[in-house]
DNA sequence: TCAATAAACTAAACCGGTATAGTTAAACTA
DNA sequence: TAGTTTAACTATACCGGTTTAGTTTATTGA
């Protein structure tokens, strides 16, 4: 291994000399300079992250801590997206992405405690999820950096990337409507899966139908655990229930697989027997079911965000606003 | 910040003991140790895993580096499946994953040796690409632990984990004789994509006909980036060419979309008029087609063996034999 | 009983950078 | 010209662990 004081020694210059000339700093002359680039150049040396972050006491390395274990997680389009946009900017802006995704859900919280107290990153990235509450103030008393992909507690207003869902399905279920629909289904997310306290989903489907002064039906809706099957299954169970069913909105693209798959297992034709919207507008969705209208879920830019808002928080040592991205529709 | 002096002061012993304590060393009397926990629990210390690493020359991370872009890689479910893989076997051996995805095909190395010499990461898990045999060659005059996801160069005999697809597609096609096709389309895997340098999937094809006492027809086979456009594109190409073309083999499952839609598009009836075999048995394949048979692809194990085999060749110091799984076929 | 050995522990150097404080040389000011 | 300021650079402590070599205490053996 070269070291920095092999360099230094080489180019006859003091190791804080090439750290400066390594670190870019202006306080060094030209002709110094150069002469401490061809030293590096020449042993080829390479500076060592892990020394330096020793005393800069800064590691420039993100955690990215998810929940539900691997099997979900990195079978879920729109973690993956999540994941994808926090990468990209990081990434470019320097930052090593730590992914972990701890079997038990309950384990979340821990992990992103473990990745900051042992690893020393700089600061994670995580899903509310049970349990958080405590966590969170754990976090904020001991200054631990940190960005939620949504809201995790009541009054959280800082350090938050979240999605609103309300005008998506407002405007889905609006456009139902406007198609003469009657009986519009909605697979919704789960209160409990990720702990969101908002409705917004629910609350844009019902808002639709009360501005075309239509009653709210709760026999119409379902909540759905993201997953295939759950989709399947509470498509099967809202026909059954509502047999003049003509419409359905699903909250995510998996659960919309999941009711293409039971709608064509009864034998329905799809979007003609019953329209159904789409919950992401993921590219496998577009590009399989491309006539199928969508709610848009922004989730590659919700990451990004997270990434951009947690280098922002490092660098300015403190909290930061929250944002609220908002789901569009596109319809086909 | 507590440090081990903080907790080796209040347990009135030396900053060494402390260290014992931390890594279950035997050499400290259980008196001792005791002490010792207690002042840990007491201050709540968590041990610097930079400082350690500094000293240690060892980080306990690995790098895992998916060539072509994130937009690909994490949306590939395939890759995806490796890097659960590695994921698992990692976090539970105490490694921490390093996620990067380089957007031009020809950094991927470069940044697996970045990784290496600034990161300090103890290894990287790497694809077979461009370029990709110089670096090999700097990696081994180095000394770096690495492990390739399939052979990069010819002479390659250490430190893969690979599929051998022949077995997959052989089963396949004689399967598809077997129901009486005569005219099976197979859409490759292309040759350039990752430098593979044995045409496995075409050779198990080739052979399985020749035992049928069949000629092999090549205007039968397309070559496929592994997308979903290209599996349209060129399922599409082997219709029009091949009017009577009655079964299609896939190399991947996004193919495989691209493919059942194009059939679709083309009001023809998927299995009853051209029988389909799929390329990676993945789990939304399995719920969304669930009567199409389907060459596996051991993508997760790939992953886990490939997490395994760096563990191995770090804590051993020295190459280790690679691995060759093999496909199979499940008949649905 | 006392030397030899083993067990338990410690002091101080070290890993490879960065930060602090201080030094030297050149440039500027009155 | 002497005094002051600025630019360029250096010596050394430091980050928080681990390692090495050595010391003290307890145990064993003849």
């Amino acid at each position: 291994m070269t070291t920095l004081y092999d360099v230094a020694k080489l180019a006859g210059v003091s190791p804080k000399t090439v750290s400066r000339v390594i670190n870019e700093s202006p306080l060094v002359a030209d002709k110094t300079r150069q002469r401490v680039l061809k030293a590096i150049k020449e042993l080829d040396y390479h500076p060592n992250a892990i020394a330096a972050s020793l005393k800069r006491n800064r590691s420039n390395m993100i955690g990215f801590v998810v929940p539900y274990g691997s099997d979900f997680v990195f079978q879920d389009p729109n973690m993956m997206e999540q994941l994808r946009g926090a990468h990209d900017y990081l990434t470019a802006e320097g930052f090593e992405l730590i992914v972990t995704a701890p079997i038990y859900k309950k384990d979340a919280l821990k992990e992103a405690v473990r990745l900051t107290k042992n690893r020393n990153v700089d600061g994670v990235i995580l899903y509310p999820s049970f349990g958080v509450d405590e966590i969170i103030n754990e976090f904020k008393e001991k200054n631990f950096r940190y960005v939620t992909l949504g809201i995790c507690f009541d009054q959280q207003k800082n350090n938050f990337v979240e999605v609103d869902q309300t005008p998506g399905s407002f405007l889905a279920t609006k456009h139902l409507l406007s198609l003469g629909h009657r009986k519009i289904g909605l697979i919704n997310k789960s209160r409990s899966f990720f702990m969101y306290n908002r409705d917004d989903l629910l609350m844009g489907y019902i808002s639709a139908l009360k501005e075309a002064g239509m009653e709210f039906n709760p026999s119409l809706v379902r909540e759905g655990d993201f997953t295939f099957e759950d989709g399947y299954r509470k498509c099967q169970n809202l026909i059954e229930e509502n047999p003049d069913l003509s419409a359905l909105i699903c909250a995510s693209d998996p659960m919309t697989y999941g009711v293409i798959k039971a709608i064509c297992d009864r034998g329905l034709n799809l979007n003609r027997e019953i329209e159904v919207v789409a919950g992401d507008n993921l590219p496998l969705t577009q590009k399989m079911f491309p006539d199928l209208s969508s709610i848009t879920n922004p989730s590659y830019e919700q990451g990004r965000l997270a990434g951009k808002m947690i280098v922002e928080i490092i660098n300015e040592s403190q909290d930061i606003p929250g944002i609220t991205l908002k789901t569009e529709l596109v319809i086909r």
